[in-house]
DNA sequence: GAACTTTTAGATATTATTTGCAATAAGATG
DNA sequence: CATCTTATTGCAAATAATATCTAAAAGTTC
């Protein structure tokens, strides 16, 4: 897991015979720029891009968003129902992990070193190219747990 | 996380005002009597109970297979792309992580004690209530670094 | 810059999941 | 046990996230 600067992601693009185009660097730093805790959908991202004035296509953000998350560029989250969510893959001092109330979707982001280098020791024991390493954890906020709310 | 009976989770329904189904009870079944390391999908569910001879229709099991993974009586797996997969919460011993192949979707489970107790203490701190901890590896393995394929 | 290939935008298609509704049945109450 | 209330079911129809198709545009190579 490394950041990518735009000539470092040009590079591992062309080396599978791919390209680096504006949409693809304007998808890179618009992630790299977005607060931190903040995790975009296609949805969004498109949304906020049409803002800032430099739109990309809904389908063309989907299709970098997967190529992105499957090159360890972005990492993909499925925190709240129905839809993934993506922000930029960090190495360690800014990786983390996310704790997410079922009812209401609150997530709180936390950072465990020993949890990221047991699920690097993982993938490598058994040989894998490690992309992402994300702790999940499911539960019920505090005040949800005091509603009355539908499960 | 605890591995529920039929009676534990009527009586835990019971305390919201809901119902115990032969549905339900059905659905607790089949994931208790399912080979380990299955994780099925709504649709492959429907299908295996349509096989065995006490079908449920799909809505049905769509909004069972939410009602108890929120209640922690199952997970929910976002393994493959694009549909969910549920499998039994279980406690310690049984209690695993997946590492998963972004190409081919080969997933390997593992477990590590350590992981969950930090997962279990994290949740504690912010006075959440746990459901499910699950550590997720996105990874190429062995054989898709060796091929040529897309992403 | 010509030839070749990948990528894009936009329209359309796909499909997992949700929802509305009438019929059914769980569980409570007397 | 008979009755009553209301949660739940099955089916059909709706929704919405994501994928795909195609012609045009833009990187790459020579
Ligand atoms: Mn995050
Ligand atoms: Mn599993
Ligand atoms: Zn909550
Ligand atoms: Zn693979």
């Amino acid at each position: 897991m490394v950041s990518y600067t735009p000539a470092a992601m040009k590079a591992e693009l062309h080396e599978r015979g791919w390209r680096m185009t504006p949409q693809r660097e304007t998808i890179l730093n618009t992630f790299q720029n977005v607060a931190k805790g903040e995790h975009l959908s296609a949805e969004e991202l498109c949304e906020l891009l049409k803002e800032e004035g430099e739109p990309i296509s809904l389908s063309t953000i989907y299709r970098n968003l997967k190529l992105m998350s499957r090159m360890g560029i972005l990492r993909e989250l499925e925190l709240a129902e129905g839809q993934k969510r993506y922000e930029i893959n960090q190495p360690s001092p800014h990786h983390h992990h996310h704790l997410i109330c079922v009812r209401c979707n609150k997530t709180i982001e936390f950072k465990n070193d020993s949890v990221l280098k047991a699920g690097a020791k993982m993938a490598d024991k058994s040989g894998y190219h490690l992309l992402d390493c994300q702790l999940l954890i499911h539960a019920v906020c505090p005040a949800c747990q005091r509603s009355i709310m539908p499960v």
